[in-house]
RNA sequence: CGGGGCAUAGCGCAGCCUGGUAGCGCACCUGCUUUGGGAGCAGGUGGUCGCAGGUUCAAAUCCUGCUGCCCCGACCA
């Protein structure tokens, strides 16, 4: 891609509106726009990385043995009368009604519809057990939306659900699934954490917290410095009566072993053993050996749209964005360097893009016509990776200047060692 | 929803107190000179001053109402 082609939209300033880091870069970098409170534009840049964060999770899936499917975002609020959730969810469900007067919510989850689907999807014993799920775009009536794309009302979510026959079964593939988030957020090269945690609206036994750590997270962490004991400390907050959650650091771990230390986290997934909540009150029945059964189910998100900015949070420096191999929008920049001193300086960008492009490495060629500072400065925000600067100081020596995007210089590489370079 | 703040060009802001019909920097367009870390000069484009009503000869400016956005709190995958 060349940049003369691509909107940017990288601004300079920082935006009057946004609070924490990840906010202002996001603006700067020209990843999003914002259209209204906590809805958001995503620009080219960010859609990229989007995709990059969606893929991973996809492949984890599938991996898995998950299978991908795509349910609606309006949803009959009907369904949410036979759940009971309705009112419990309360103000938070955007609720609305169509030409015909029958009323609609934008789904801000999708255990209703799932449950609904598979009472006559799954018909035996023998298609189970099954996991299903979807990259979809959710929507939640937040109170305050806040910090960007990080509280937004509207944001993308990664949501999967099993069906299993019994709380044996549930188990396995509960944990087939904590599996592959580990390995999600392993490849999204995050730092993050694992936390007992409360299931809330979403309801079930158990759940289990995925945590960013980022000293801007939302969320309280307290973790056992002896044990792997980690938990949201507003459940231990609850265990232990009215207290400062601060206080609790230092104090002894709940399970005996050591004494809690506190982190503050950004949740970027949960999952939830639901048990038979929904396929009871929804009546969902599977034929099994001998009798009907309502299946144990499991529920498992990941909200897509604010790992992205939880990145950031976790990846950044005074000049912009640093992102993990795994989500950079581009693994390469070329930066062309006052091309018109020479000829040349175009026709080796050129034969260095189409090189690229011929590996099939993602790449974004700097063709602007602006002064070379500004290119940089825009590759830094961007958190490029890898920026090729091509010019006339090294155009007769053969050698090519490569500088990582925390690099103070470049340094000199061969033209043959250059795809080995970036690919590694 | 309670408390606080803001709303003027794509972005960041001044002007408002003391009414006279809108300005600065960046960005954008044209030309020339420049060019290895956000260039200089010259010219130019772009604004229902959030909306509605009121006061006034005259309102970005004063008054009233409304809306939107941000922050703190309660809430939340």
């Amino acid at each position: 891609m060349k940049a003369s082609q691509f909107i940017l939209g990288t601004q300079r300033e920082n935006p009057a509106d946004a609070e924490i880091i990840s906010h202002k870069m996001m603006i700067r970098a020209g990843l999003v726009r914002q259209v209204s409170s906590g809805i958001y534009n995503w620009l080219p840049m960010g859609k990229k990385v989007l995709q990059k964060v969606e893929n991973i999770i996809r492949t984890e899936m599938d991996n898995a043995g998950a299978q991908e499917i795509l349910m609606p975002m309006v949803q009959p609020a009907s369904l949410w009368e036979d759940s009971g959730r309705i009112n419990q969810y309360g103000q938070e469900l955007l609720t609305f009604s169509d030409r015909h007067e029958n009323k609609f919510c934008l789904g801000p989850t999708h255990e209703e519809i799932i449950t609904d689907l598979c009472k006559n999807l799954l018909t035996s014993y023998k298609q189970l057990p099954i996991t299903l799920y979807q990259i979809q775009t959710k929507f939640r009536d937040e109170i305050r939306p806040r910090f960007g794309v990080m509280r937004s009302r509207e944001f993308i979510m990664k949501d999967a659900y099993s069906f299993d026959l019994d709380k044996e079964s549930l188990e396995r593939s509960y944990s087939n699934m904590k599996e592959a988030y580990v390995r999600i957020f392993d490849s999204l090269g995050l730092d993050y954490r694992v936390v007992k945690a409360d299931s809330g609206a979403i309801g079930g036994s158990d759940s289990e917290e995925f945590h960013v750590l980022a000293d801007s997270g939302e969320d309280l962490l307290a973790f056992s410095d002896k044990s792997d004991y980690a938990i949201n400390a507003e459940l231990l907050n609850e265990l232990q009566e009215g207290q400062d959650p601060y206080s609790l650091d230092g104090k002894p771990s709940p399970d005996g072993k050591g004494s809690l230390k506190l982190k503050k986290g950004i949740e970027v997934g949960h999952i939830f053993k639901l048990g038979k909540k929904y396929s009871e009150v929804m009546n969902l029945k599977i034929q099994g050996e001998d009798q009907e059964v309502n299946p144990e189910m499991g529920c498992y998100g990941i909200g897509a749209s604010r790992i992205v900015a939880a990145s950031i949070e976790q990846n950044h420096d005074d000049k912009g964005i640093i992102w993990p191999k795994s989500l950079a929008p581009f693994a390469v920049a070329i930066v062309e360097v006052n091309p018109k001193k020479k000829d040349d300086i175009h026709k080796k960008c050129l034969e260095i893009y189409q090189l690229f492009k011929d590996n099939e490495i993602e790449v974004l060629w700097d063709d602007r016509d602006k002064r070379p500072g500004v290119k940089f400065t825009d590759m830094e925000v961007i958190g490029m990776p890898l920026t090729v600067i091509i010019g006339d100081r090294t155009l007769e020596t053969g050698e090519i200047e490569v500088k990582g995007r925390q690099d103070e210089k470049p340094k000199l590489v061969s033209h043959q060692d250059l795809i080995s370079i970036v690919k590694g």
